[in-house]
RNA sequence: AGGCACGUAGCUCAGUGGCUAGAGCGCCGCCUUGACACGGCGGAGGUCGGCGGUUCGAGCCCGCCCGUGCCUACCA
């Protein structure tokens, strides 16, 4: 050896307190500035990653869950990244739908009308009180557009400041928003497929309709509530006869809808009416009687009235008996002015008929209910003759009623027309796309399968909305001017993205719009799902840039919440199989619910939202991270202000034992002592098992076995039992102390590298102290992830067991010390290791070690063939005065 | 009602059929040590939800039950 010693900090020079704000400032710019987490286009496929970001909603609030699942992600990506991936991380706002329409229809006090034409250059000012108090401006939609954009903005910015404190790796020039002209494109585009394939195609039909959005819903976006309700008991009668029968219903409002009236075919107590029409009370229509089996006999009465539309089996039966469509509920949730004896609205008795129904027309549901709950009552002799037709107090029950999932009065289903994508034909297909996807965690697959297995609707893709991707289409209009919905229009590829509302199909002029013989324009948006169903394909440039979509589809991951496998996992997988026969994604990562301290699921309608801010102020970003990281996909975890404590603990040992370990300096010898090879050998095992875990989608089992290892192998243990040969000056040791120098270093480097996933900022920190120049790797989290053949250089340790020994050792003389009730810095005089033969032999390379880091100056060994395997028990110790 | 997951120390969680079931936090006691008192050392703390089965051996596998969460179904 040269005598050249290891360069070495200047412990005065590092602060005494890691400042954890300062840092992130810092470092965040800093990356920014040297492009750290740029994606590099000229690389190949195979040595890319790709993930796919979930655009988070713009306009929604910012909680503690957005930190959870996006910090899994960025673990992830950032092992990627040192095992030498070239990372495509993007970052994506999403931005279109009903939250931002309702902000900006609020904050400028505007509404839209998809009718008007674009006004060029319009600006608008936060509506003043005023103003508020008159009727709203109108605007057009591509105006309204333009509104959310600014309003959305703001709400992106608080959006990037959070990912950016919190150290999310993303590469900021691939950021896209759902409603801007790329995105935009790319959905138009996606339709146009679709429908050159014949998987779109539009319909009159009952649809899901929230009658206060006054939109189509699709199934995705149905939840049930339970809700109180009330059997009423009605009694209908029979054409011909003076029999009646007694309903049970829970709608009553909807028996001027009556259409029918149906029992199971097996039961006895209707047989006999199969074939024969029923006569509704008070409307006096009379309505066919059919056998199904889809009436259950313990159900109510075990005979129950079809209307037009009470719910889905109504729908069902409507179309397969053929019965007469008597929609009374309108699109806005109102009963409409109809007349009985009119065509279609057949009436024994029209002039009481109409006298019932005038009461009726124009009220809510929920009024009309009442009301015709009191006409029932009141109505003087029923079907048979004794007493009204209301046979009995309404019963309450507690039911399940479908609602839209933002809306707030229960779903009808009212015939209109709308656009829709075949799915119910691909189930087949898409179950298998769901099972070549590599699922984290593998049940996650399931949830998927049976939500597949379960689809009952086409995906209806309109909607009456105006803050969307336009729907790219126009229909011809005859000599009367009634529009040919069999012969669409749609926009050609090279115009996208269109507003049909201002622009013209081929071979027409403006002049020719809604006119006899013209055109009209589609006023209907897409779903934002069918917009966000093509995340991967708008980074990839899908249709537009082959190349690049090459390199970039399908994606290696798609991190997601579990609630949004029925709707964003699905739609994508469907997405990628109709439009190109593949998988979107190679990996599905779901990560779990965050809970309240009470193990409630935090959302913003329980009011637990914890916002994320002063989390990362008081706990630091790396220790929020850490909270983040400590859970496994798939996991549901609890709020635990511990865990974030220990994150930050963990962040300062780092700090207080990088500053240590690099202010140590010796000549410069190799790793050769056994203790050191032994420490090495340990640390190999660290690395394996770290990189399985992480290989297998499991950073927490990887964070876990990192995080004991730095506190129990190394700061409590390693580094106790090397401080004093680190720091020998006798120059006979100098070998000695090499090595032990070089281990430490050696040991943090590698520690450093497996934590810098989840703590970047910490780990960046005391690696540009010193290891940056000295590994020649600027940052830590461009440095390779350490690897067996990276400490292959040291040699393996003489025995196997001599770390262990040591460790053991030293703590039974922590225990002595402990027991004795003195400092862990007390000198010891003299003392008896007592151990097997076996223990004592694996104790004697590393010996000399334990004996300094416990200051033992005289010491005798016991053999003992009584001892426990590898335990070592301290007898008559004895201890020097305080110093 | 069906499905999926979960149930381990006071709390949050690890645990690959194989020694006496682990960690951290919290609790108790002790220690100013030279990277760190934002620290260290030691200790107490368990019927692994219950019952049965398979096995030489079960926290782990199988069956049933109880509890929790979620998904799906349930609107007459």
């Amino acid at each position: 050896m040269s005598g050249e010693r290891s360069r070495s900090l200047d412990p005065e020079s590092i602060p005494r307190h890691f400042d954890a704000e300062a840092a992130e400032e810092r470092w965040d710019a800093r990356w920014q500035q040297d492009g750290t987490y740029h994606y590099d286009p000229s690389r190949p496929r195979e040595e890319t990653f790709v993930v796919d970001t979930p655009p988070p909603t713009a306009s929604g609030s910012l909680h503690l869950g957005h930190i959870f699942s996006y910090t899994h992600t960025d673990i992830l990506v950032r092992y990627q990244r040192m095992r030498g991936r070239n990372i495509f991380y993007p970052m994506g706002w999403d931005d279109n739908g009903l939250p931002t329409e309702r902000r900006v229809q609020n904050y400028y006090h505007v509404r839209c009308d998809p009718g008007r034409h674009y006004e060029e250059g319009l600006r608008l000012e936060p509506a003043s009180a005023k103003q508020r108090k008159e009727r709203p401006r109108q605007v057009s939609r591509a105006n309204f557009i333009e509104l959310c954009d600014l309003v959305t903005k703001e709400d992106e910015k608080a959006f990037k400041s959070l990912w950016t404190r919190l150290g999310l790796s993303v590469d900021w020039r691939q950021e896209y928003a759902t409603i801007d002209d790329h995105c935009r494109r790319v959905a138009q585009l996606s339709f146009r497929d679709l429908w050159e394939k014949g998987h779109a195609y539009t319909v009159h039909a009952p649809t899901l309709w929230d009658v206060d959005f006054q939109c189509a819903i699709a199934q995705a976006e149905v939840e049930d509530r339970e809700k109180g309700g009330a059997y009423h008991d009605v009694e209908f009668g029979v054409e011909g006869s003076d029999r009646g029968f007694v309903i049970s219903t829970t709608r009553p409002e909807l028996l001027p809808a009556c259409v029918g009236v149906t029992a199971h075919p097996d039961d006895e107590r209707y047989r006999d009416l199969f074939g024969k029409r029923a006569v509704t009370p008070l409307f006096h229509v009379p309505v066919p009687i059919f056998p199904s089996e889809k009436a259950d006999p313990e159900k109510g009465t075990g005979i129950l009235m079809v209307c037009t539309f009470g719910d889905a089996t109504d729908v069902q039966w409507w179309r397969e008996e053929g019965l007469a469509l008597r929609q009374l509920v309108g699109r806005d949730g109102r009963l409409a002015a109809v007349r009985f004896g009119a065509d279609g609205y057949e009436s024994l008795k029209p002039d009481e008929a109409n006298r019932r129904y005038g009461e009726l027309a124009g009220k809510s549901v929920a009024a009309a209910r009442t009301a015709v709950v009191e006409q029932l009552r009141q109505a003087e002799g029923s079907a048979t003759g004794n007493g009204p037709p209301l046979r009995a107090e309404p019963r309450p029950i507690q039911h399940a009623v479908k609602f839209y999932e933002k809306g707030d009065r229960p779903l009808e289903f009212v015939p209109t027309r709308q656009w829709f994508v075949r799915l119910l034909d691909q189930k087949e297909a898409l179950l298998r796309k769901g099972r070549e996807i590599e699922w984290h965690p593998a049940h996650m697959e399931k949830r998927y399968a049976d939500w597949t297995e379960g689809l009952a609707f086409d995906w209806g893709i309109s909607r009456q909305r105006y803050f969307g991707v336009p729907i790219p289409v126009w229909y011809p209009l005859d000599a009367d001017g009634r529009p040919d919905f069999d012969a669409p229009i749609v926009a050609a590829a090279d115009v996208l993205p269109v507003d049909p509302v201002d622009a013209v199909p081929p071979g027409y002029e403006e002049a020719q719009r809604d006119q006899p013989g013209g055109f009209r324009a589609d006023p209907d948006v897409f779903d934002t799902w069918f917009t966000s169903s093509m995340t991967p394909q708008i980074a990839s440039h899908w249709a537009l840039d082959p190349e690049r979509h090459a390199t970039l589809f399908p994606a290696d991951v798609r991190p997601q919440g579990q609630d949004i496998i029925r709707t964003w996992a699905f739609y994508t997988i469907a997405k990628a199989l109709l439009h190109e026969d593949v998988i979107p994604w190679k990996h599905v990562a779901v990560s779990g619910w965050i809970l309240d301290p009470d193990r409630k699921k935090m959302s913003k309608s329980k009011g637990n939202v914890i916002t994320p801010m002063p989390l990362l102020e008081q706990y630091t970003a790396d220790g929020v991270r850490y909270w983040a990281g400590s859970a496994r996909l798939g996991v549901d975890t609890a709020i635990d202000e511990k865990v974030f404590k220990v994150g930050k603990r963990l962040v300062t040992k780092i700090f207080n034992a990088s500053k240590f370990v690099l202010s140590q300096t010796a000549e410069r010898h190799p790793i050769a002592s056994e203790l050191d090879r032994a420490f090495v050998a340990e640390l190999r095992r660290l690395v394996e098992q770290a990189t399985k875990s992480f290989e297998a989608f499991d950073h927490a089992h990887a964070l876990m076995e990192t995080e004991s290892f730095f506190w129990s192998r190394f700061t409590d243990t390693y580094l106790e039992l090397v401080k004093a040969r680190a720091r020998d000056d006798d120059p006979a040791a100098a070998p000695d102390r090499g090595s032990a120098v070089a281990a430490l270093r050696l040991g943090l480097d590698v520690q450093l590298r497996l934590l810098a996933p989840f703590l970047p900022y910490v780990t960046e920190e005391v690696w540009s102290w010193l290891l940056a120049e000295e590994t020649g790797h600027a940052s830590v989290h461009r440095a390779p992830w350490p690897d067996a053949e990276s400490l292959a250089h040291v040699e393996p340790p003489a025995g196997d067991e001599s770390f262990a020994a040591a460790v053991a050792a030293l703590a039974a003389i922590n225990k002595a010390k402990a027991d004795a009730e003195v400092g862990m810095g007390r000198e010891v005089e003299s003392l008896t290791l007592r151990a097997t033969p076996r223990s004592l032999a694996n104790l004697e390379p590393v010996l000399a070690d334990v004996l300094a880091a416990g200051r033992c100056l005289e010491h005798a060994l016991e053999p003992d063939d009584g001892c426990e395997e590898g335990t070592f028990a301290v007898e008559n110790p004895t201890f020097a005065e305080k110093r």
